[in-house]
DNA sequence: GGCCGCCTCCACCGGTCGGTGGAGGCGGCG
DNA sequence: CGCCGCCTCCACCGACCGGTGGAGGCGGCC
């Protein structure tokens, strides 16, 4: 018997999953959480054998739900979201899972990764091998110092080099030398590809209105 | 009775959907429907009093199907989405949705808003009910024209004036006259800040890597 | 026909931007 | 201690950008 923790914040997800997996003679849901902050400590409490992690949660940190979910006790996670944003495959697998599925696979496609990332198997979506695939040809993974991600997120506010300098109480030239640098890690030429880049990437957040 | 049909393309969505819906004594899931392509057709079909459309889906046109589904048959539309992105709602209200709910909706409160927008009524999540208060109050959606839109397009891909002015086969000062509307329209002063302010507003996609 | 919105284009200006090619200080690490 | 990464700053350049204040053409709508 395979027992499955769910960890979503949508009811209707939870159910869906739940009446689909308690179908399956093999398989036991012996709990879910609704929550990334209180993932870790049921999973201590039920010790599944696996974990079916949402990523995108309020306060978003599915990730790190992931990485403490894996610190409290020895069990897998498979990450189980909407979308396939390239950023969020990378930091999902960094932090530990076992495998990245969509949740528009199909019902069959899902218990059988269940069953297969159970067996210890490592288990990816077409579309997260791909990106891993790639992740692994370009060993540069850019990385932006807190005070290059400080002059980035001014200019995604549509601030100019000399507001930014007074907005960080630091000369304009020095916003220049940050900015050259995220313009060479992001492998772009001007501010306005850099943001959009950024936001691709998953390093600064989708704007909201 | 009231007849509801699932237009999702998340297998695990719909199936969560349907045991919940279909606990309910007063309430039948008659049909539902992977795509938004189909989603007329299959309304057309099974005739429900009721549809709940999710908005993200492959072809993300869950807006254009809720026009088409409404054309089709007579039927009340409940938008059933993920995220409460501000530009979805207008867009999904103005094409004729009656209800715009979110998936961390409660159990409880879904099959109460299906009732309650089968009985006729307008049925909208906080979030999405704060939204549209807001945007009446500032009667000024910002339509782009076609090519304000090209340009803006271009823009966030990180091309100069001169360089987007080669790709539309237009001149540069064409190009100024096309960017200085949209700032005006966007309320921005810079083409960063406009980049981000449409994306904001749903005008441009999110980037993808 | 008249009006209006959209697209197109022009010349000119000052400020900003991207880029070069440096420099020094400071903290961590082996 | 020396090295390295990060942060800070400087001067200078040519190109580009935002903004002004125009203009004409074309199509749809009343």
């Amino acid at each position: 018997m395979i027992r499955v923790m769910l960890v979503d914040d949508h009811p209707v997800v939870r159910e869906g999953l739940r009446s689909l997996l308690d179908a399956e003679p093999d398989i036991e849901v012996v709990g879910e959480c609704g929550d990334a902050a209180s993932a870790a400590a049921t999973a201590a409490a039920t010790r599944p054998d696996l974990v079916l992690m949402d990523l995108r949660m309020p306060g978003r940190d599915g990730v790190a739900a992931t990485a403490d979910v894996l610190a409290a006790c020895s069990t897998r996670v498979v990450v189980l979201t909407t979308y396939d944003h390239d950023g969020d495959v990378l930091r999902a697998v960094e932090a530990g899972a076992s495998g990245y599925l969509l949740k528009d696979t199909p019902r069959a496609g899902l218990v059988e990764g269940v069953r297969a990332a159970a067996r210890g198997e490592t288990v990816l979506a077409p579309a997260a091998a791909a990106t891993l695939a790639g992740a692994v040809r370009r060993p540069a993974p850019p990385t932006l110092t807190p005070r290059e991600h400080d002059v980035l997120r001014a200019v995604a506010r549509g601030l100019s080099n000399p507001e930014i300098a007074r907005e960080l109480r630091i000369g304009e030239a020095t916003v220049k030398s940050h900015l050259l640098r995220v313009f060479e890690k992001l492998q772009v030429s001007d501010r306005t590809a850099a943001v959009t880049a950024a936001i691709a990437r998953g390093i600064l957040p989708t704007p909201r209105l």
